[in-house]
DNA sequence: TGGAAAATCTACCGCGTGGTCAGTAGTCTG
DNA sequence: CAGACTACTGACCACGCGGTAGATTTTCCA
C-alpha cells in the first residue's frame, strides 16, 4: 500500500462530504439521505459526489468511520488514564460527555446501530460489550468490586443505561447528562461495592 | 362513530396483513419492507392490500400497534398485580418474558423506536419513562426504596439496562434473558434499598 | 503558456417504490 | 334472476433512487 498522495481538494471535499453526511444523518436519518441531499447540501453534482467516493454507501461509511473515531480516541484517552473502578467510571463519563457534545454525531451513532446493516465495525474488532466487560473485570480483580459480580451481564447493563442517558438528551434537551452520569455511577457504585 | 361491522374476510385479511408484515419487518426491517413484499408474502397483489388499508403506512402502523397492545396487555396485568418494589420488578420481568417470547415482535419494536417517524404511539398518552418513574416513585413512598432516589433517572436507567438485555438477546440467542432479568433485578434491590 | 490531469457538469438509464384505475369473478339478497 | 356489493387482478403512472457517460471547465506545472 504505497498510499497515494491526496490532492489538496481531494482532502477538503471528502472532509466537507462527511461533515454534511453526519448533519443530513442527524437530521433526517440514516433512510432519508440520499446521494442527490448529499451532493445538495455540498452544493455539487451527484457525479462530483461519486467522483471523489466509489459509491454513496463509501460516503456514509466514511462518515461513520469519521465519528467513530472520534469518539474511540477521546473515551481511550480518558480510559487509558486510570484504572480499576476509576476507569470504569472515566469510560461512563468521557462517553456521555462526547456525546452531550456532539449531538450529530450521537444521532450518527444511534441510526448505524439499528439501521445499518452494511455499517458496521471490522469484524475483527472486539465488541463494545466485551471491552467494558473488562474493564469491568479489571475493576473487580483489582478489589474495587465484589467477586461476584458479573463482567458481561454488568456490561450490557451498564451500557444499556448508557445509551438511555444518551438516547434521553437527544429527545430532551434540558436533560442533565452530566448529572444523570454522576446518578449512574452512584448507583453502579452502591452496587458492585 | 358506528363502528361499521366488518366481514369476515376483511377481518381475517387484515389479521394475516399485519402478521405477514411484522415478520418482515422483523426479518428485513422497517425500510426493506415494501409494499410489495407484503402482498407478495400475503399472496395477494399489491392492490388487494391497499383495498383492506388505505396506505401501505396504515399497515405497518396497525402491525405496530398490535404488537404494542399485546406487550402492554402482558405487562400492565403483571405489573397491575403487584404493588411497591415488587410491581417494579413484576414490570422487569414480564417485559423481558414477553419480548424473549416474541422476538419477531421484539424487532418490530426495536425498529419502530428508531426509523419511523410517524409511527409512534398517540401523543396523549404517557410515556414508557413516566409510566415507570410512577411505579418507582410508588416503589419510594411505599418505603421500599430510600428516600432520595430520583424516580426520572432511575427510570430511564431501568428502561435502558433492560432494552439493552432485550437487544442481546436478539444479537445472541443463548443470552439468558431471565438470568438477565434477575441479575438487574438483584442489582436495582441492593442500590435502591 | 500550453497541455495534461483534476474536478466538475448535464443528461440519461434502469429499477423499485407507493399508489391509482378499470375491469371482473363470485356471492349474497330482494 | 337481476343487481348490488365484496374482494380481487393486472396494467399502468410518476417519482426518487444510485449510478454512468461524455463533454467541459479549472488547476497546476514543465
Amino acid at each position: 500500500m504505497p498510499a497515494k498522495p491526496l490532492t489538496l481538494t481531494e482532502q477538503a471535499r471528502r472532509a466537507q462530504l462527511i461533515g454534511v453526511t453526519i448533519d443530513l444523518i442527524a437530521r433526517h436519518g440514516y433512510a432519508g439521505t440520499s446521494l442527490a441531499r448529499i451532493a445538495e447540501a455540498a452544493g455539487i453534482s451527484k457525479a462530483a459526489v461519486l467522483y471523489h467516493f466509489p459509491s454513496k454507501d463509501a460516503v456514509v461509511r466514511a462518515a461513520y468511520d469519521s465519528v467513530l473515531e472520534g469518539l474511540t480516541a477521546r473515551v481511550g484517552a480518558a480510559v487509558a488514564a486510570q484504572s480499576g473502578a476509576a476507569a470504569v467510571e472515566a469510560y461512563i463519563r468521557s462517553m456521555v460527555g462526547y456525546l452531550a457534545e456532539n449531538p450529530a454525531h450521537t444521532r450518527m451513532i444511534v441510526e448505524a446501530i439499528v439501521e445499518a446493516p452494511a455499517v458496521d465495525d471490522t469484524p475483527g474488532a472486539p465488541s463494545r460489550r466485551q471491552s467494558v466487560a473488562a474493564l469491568i473485570a479489571a475493576a473487580r480483580d483489582a478489589g474495587d468490586y465484589r467477586a461476584d459480580v458479573d463482567p458481561g451481564l454488568t456490561a450490557v447493563i451498564m451500557n444499556g443505561a448508557l445509551d438511555a442517558i444518551v438516547s434521553e438528551s437527544l429527545t430532551d434537551p434540558a436533560f442533565d447528562t452530566a448529572a444523570a452520569a454522576g446518578y449512574l455511577i452512584d448507583l453502579l457504585r452502591r452496587t458492585l461495592r
